[in-house]
RNA sequence: GGGCGAUUAACUCAGUUGGUUCAGAGUGCCUCCCUUACAAGGAGGAAGUCGGGGGUUCGAGUCCCUCAUUGCCCA
């Protein structure tokens, strides 16, 4: 036998892969099938492969090249996102290790390097995926901020602001002092971090010493109190109602009021009011018309307004002042404390909520379909939980602040004339906006008075056009493909970005497409590594994806990753999954050894390779029904399990070890004619998962498919189901594992054949006789009418069966399993006839649970009294 | 602090309307076997008070209450 004894991979994957993209297989056409469209969620135009894509992806193509197979036009539109802060963030850095500074860099130049970067590094993630296996449709690549796609997300935002949808507010923001930009409120990552309350008194004004205490964890800000605050039911502090006090360094005297935000319990329940920034200060100092005192630049260093701190940075004046309120007698004391931190998701510098004028989604109305349609069920949830969380979060929607002090993205497109908070226009281009211009100020507004917005858009502020932008659905409204392929069908992705993304290309899909963008959404859960941490860069705990394809196969891979992970679990992911996955191709592997290295004969076919293909055909169609089902129900790592069970212990294990002819001996025509068909059937439903080693098979199997592909075949269709035979293999099953016990209690090798003799107190279908003859090693089967002697025995459904043995008798070792089986029925006996005595029992249960009942005390009844013959008869 | 989940074998998970497809699967573990497809293999086996406690019911892994532990989302 010249064939490996396994399955290598290596050798097979890019050759597939190859021949996959020359017959343009991935290639999809609006046509006269059904459409099927999945929409990969794309990935940061500079990243790398991670776990999570890996888990992500093959799911994706799992459920791609099935719907291919199944007859449909499959089309999975690949590509990237710009990820504006990620990315230029990358490529600041790459700039300064090559010693420029942004700031010295017009936007212009700016841009220039960025998508050299881009180009450079862009699309890596593109092809790793294809060493995945993944089917996309590559000639329909999509980025973000292609120039359709760009101008789609502009048309988006002068639509909606034309729609009053989008609005310019000075608003609290979440400021990161590093990117020097807002973030949306699901950029910033609260953590719980080790801080200190530090407890502060301020003279009360116009007394010579009379104080009260504030308790603060950000001293720093004192400078920028307009008020002191407590609760108007606190008694502790009515006599401070109407006074002011004196903030201390600055000795500005601001007033005491008061609000039930305050919570009495917290701190001393005196709350110092920073309105410039707190959110929650904000809000109070607009209830209370207090002024409001920036202290802060925009990269976190202290402005004029922090006297002789000016220029320095937020923490070290933190430092600082505790020192100097130390010594000035206003510090109390200073106390342990855990608060929550907003973080920066990109850049991890502590948020900062800052004032600052910014553009808005408002929200509202804009979510409300996409609300209704995910809880009546038009979009599918899977699993469904996660509507839960998806309506808590649209139930209380906020405006979405979508404007970036950023350059890489998407550019506002709206044009100043003048100071004025209105002075300006939003319009498509320079032209248009020296026309608006002058007609909303009514003066004659030439282009060098205008000046463009210098802020881009968040990036979800385009990914949320994604399923309709990737058609031109937008630019080039009702054209064919949009028409064809939208809505797509299944959305995989993680629920991390269930509001960043998910929400928001359904509210986007009903706005501008009138209609869903995807009819299912699978959440796959967070890849973690052994311990249950997130896998991360950082920590160096995740596994290179493209080693573990080199080392296990992406075949061994996809179903590693695939074989153990329900949707919305999370995933601990070891690589001994992988090298289960990789046996599992080596399994098919060396079925296809054994199936090629037989040669046949026109011979007679056995009758136990006759019953072997009876049996396997109805239990292959019952697996194929409820793998089938498994996938309607987005159970993937289920039907993938009973695809694994189905190849490995019915057609390996049994089947082909049913069939197989003796050493060196020929098989008959028909049988392996009928085998290479079942294998073939088993390579299609497997290929989804495996697609390269069931493609390589498919093709060395039998001579007739080498001019296919099965990328490219049919879905086997269901066929009928005869229960009967099943039933009986089970029967068959039954007995021999009896043999094989007996055989290894009685330490007999498999290769000296045994006799059977058997009782029939209950009918049998004997037609599976010629299997348990075979694979059992039995030189008789025999139906007895009396007990054997000196023979081991053993009970199935009441039928006793006789295995004589020769000398070595072990005859402790029967008396002791017969006893043990003796008490566990008479247990078993006891317990159904507490129930059938029990009235209220008969009387309230259905019939036919009481029937069942009546049933299975008749049979051990029965069962018992067998039991008692033979241990008499032994003894 | 608010919301939503989870807890079943050593690990990862199934368990649809309460009742024979109810205590399951895969991996791991143990025993025996290098048997002529595969030791990346074969055959067999052990293993769980279904997180604790209450309740409803003839009957609870499944429904209700409560506690504990834990995860996620939001503030």
């Amino acid at each position: 036998m010249s064939l490996s004894k396994t399955y290598n991979p290596r050798e097979v994957e890019d050759k597939w892969y190859s021949h996959w993209l020359e017959k343009n297989y991935f290639h999809s056409e609006p046509d006269e099938r059904e459409p099927y469209t999945v929409v990969i969620p794309p990935p940061n135009v500079t990243g790398v492969l991670h776990m999570g894509h890996m888990l992500n992806n093959t799911i994706q193509d799992v459920l791609v090249r099935r719907a291919r197979m199944l007859g449909k036009n499959a089309c999975w539109i690949p590509g990237t996102d710009h990820a504006s802060i990620a990315t230029e963030a990358k490529v600041v850095q790459k700039l300064r290790e090559e010693g420029l500074k942004k700031s010295d860099l017009s936007r212009e130049e700016f841009l220039k390097h960025a998508f050299e970067w881009k180009d450079k590094h862009g699309g890596i993630i593109l092809q790793q995926l294809k060493k995945l296996g993944a089917s996309c449709d590559w000639e329909r690549t999509h980025f973000t901020m292609d120039p359709k796609y760009s101008e789609s997300v502009i048309d988006v935002f002068i639509d909606l602001h034309k729609k009053n949808r989008i609005y310019r507010g000075n608003r609290m923001v979440n400021w990161d002092p590093e990117a020097l930009t807002a973030l949306s409120d699901e950029e910033v990552i609260y953590k719980e971090v080790n801080s200190k309350l530090y407890h502060v008194r301020y003279k009360i004004d116009n007394t010579t010493d009379q104080w009260l205490t504030i308790a603060t964890t950000r001293p720093e800000t004192i400078l920028g109190d307009t008020a002191i605050c407590v609760n108007p039911n606190d008694k502790r502090y009515t006599n401070l109602h109407g006074k002011s006090v004196i903030v201390p360094i600055s000795n500005r005297v601001v007033p005491v009021i008061c609000d039930e935000y305050v919570d009495m319990e917290f701190g001393t329940g005196c709350l110092k009011i920073t309105p410039a920034h707190d959110t929650n200060d904000h809000e109070i100092g607009l209830r209370h018309q207090l002024e409001t005192i920036s202290i802060f630049n925009s990269n976190g260093t202290l402005n004029e307004n922090g006297l002789h701190y000016e220029g320095k940075d937020r923490f070290e004046v933190r430092k600082a002042i505790e020192k100097e309120l130390e010594q000035s007698g206003y510090l109390i004391k200073i106390e342990d404390h855990i608060n929550k931190v907003g973080f920066s998701e990109r850049t991890n510098a502590i948020i900062e909520p800052r004032l600052s004028l910014q553009w808005y989604v408002n929200m509202q109305e804009l979510s409300k379909p996409a609300l209704d349609n995910v809880m009546n069920g038009n979009v599918q949830f899977y699993p469904e939980k996660f509507k839960n969380t998806y309506r808590h979060w649209m139930e209380n929607i906020k405006d979405w602040c979508i404007s970036r002090q950023l350059w890489w993205g998407h550019r506002i497109p709206a044009w100043y004339y003048g100071e004025g908070k209105e002075e300006f226009v939003v319009c498509k281009t320079l032209e248009e906006a020296v026309e608006l211009a002058s007609a909303k100020s009514g003066k004659n507004i030439g282009e060098k008075d205008l000046k463009q917005d210098e802020d881009v858009l968040d990036t979800w502020f385009s990914s949320w056009l994604w399923p309709i932008s990737v058609f031109n659905g937008l630019t080039d409204k009702e054209n064919e493909e949009i028409n064809y392929y939208y809505p797509s069908n299944d959305l995989v992705t993680a629920p991390e970005i269930m509001f960043f993304w998910v929400a928001r290309m359904i509210i986007a899909g009903y706005e501008y497409m009138g209609d869903l963008p995807f009819k299912n959404v699978y959440y796959t859960g967070i890849v973690r590594d052994k311990l249950g941490r997130k896998m991360s860069k950082s920590l160096g705990n995740s596994p290179d994806p493209i080693e573990l394809i080199e080392n296990y196969g992406a075949d061994g891979v996809r179903v590693g990753i695939l074989i153990s992970s329900p949707a919305g679990n999370d995933l601990p992911f070891d690589s001994s999954q992988c090298e289960q996955g990789r046996n599992f191709t080596n399994k098919v592997w060396n079925a296809y050894r054994l199936i090629s290295s037989w040669e046949s004969k026109n011979i007679e076919q056995p009758i136990s390779s006759i019953k072997a293909i009876e049996w396997f055909e109805s239990k292959y169609n019952q697996s194929l029904e409820e793998i089938n089902d498994l996938f309607d129900k987005f159970r993937i790592s289920d039907a993938l399990m009973a695809i694994y069970k189905l190849v490995w212990d019915d057609f390996c294990s049994s089947y082909l070890e049913i069939i197989k002819p003796g050493y060196q001996q020929p098989i008959d025509d028909k049988t392996l004619k009928q085998s290479i068909l079942f294998f073939e059937k088993i390579l299609l439903i497997m290929h989804p998962f495996t697609p390269f080693v069931t493609e390589e098979l498919w093709h060395v199997l039998s001579k007739e498919r080498r001019e296919t592909d099965i990328i490219v075949s049919s879905w086997p269709e269901k066929k009928e189901i005869d229960l009967q035979v099943l039933n009986t293999f089970n029967y068959c099953d039954k007995v021999i594992t009896q043999i094989r016990n007996f055989r290894k209690e009685q330490q007999i090798s498999n290769k000296i054949k045994l006799d059977l003799y058997l009782i029939e107190n209950k009918e049998i279908d004997r037609s599976f006789d010629s299997v348990i003859s075979k694979i059992g090693n039995l030189t008789k089967l025999e139906y007895a009418e009396e007990k054997v002697a000196k023979a081991h025995s053993f009970l199935i459904d009441s039928n006793e069966f006789f295995i004589p043995f020769g000398e070595g008798i072990d005859m402790e070792q029967e008396m002791k399993k017969l006893h043990e089986d003796l008490d566990y029925t008479k247990g078993f006996l006891k317990s159904v006839q507490g129930k059938l005595n029990n009235e209220r029992f008969v009387s309230n249960a259905p019939q036919n649970i009481v029937d069942i009942e009546r049933k299975k005390e008749a049979d051990a009844l029965g069962k018992i009294e067998v039991l008692e013959k033979k241990i008499s008869a032994l003894s």
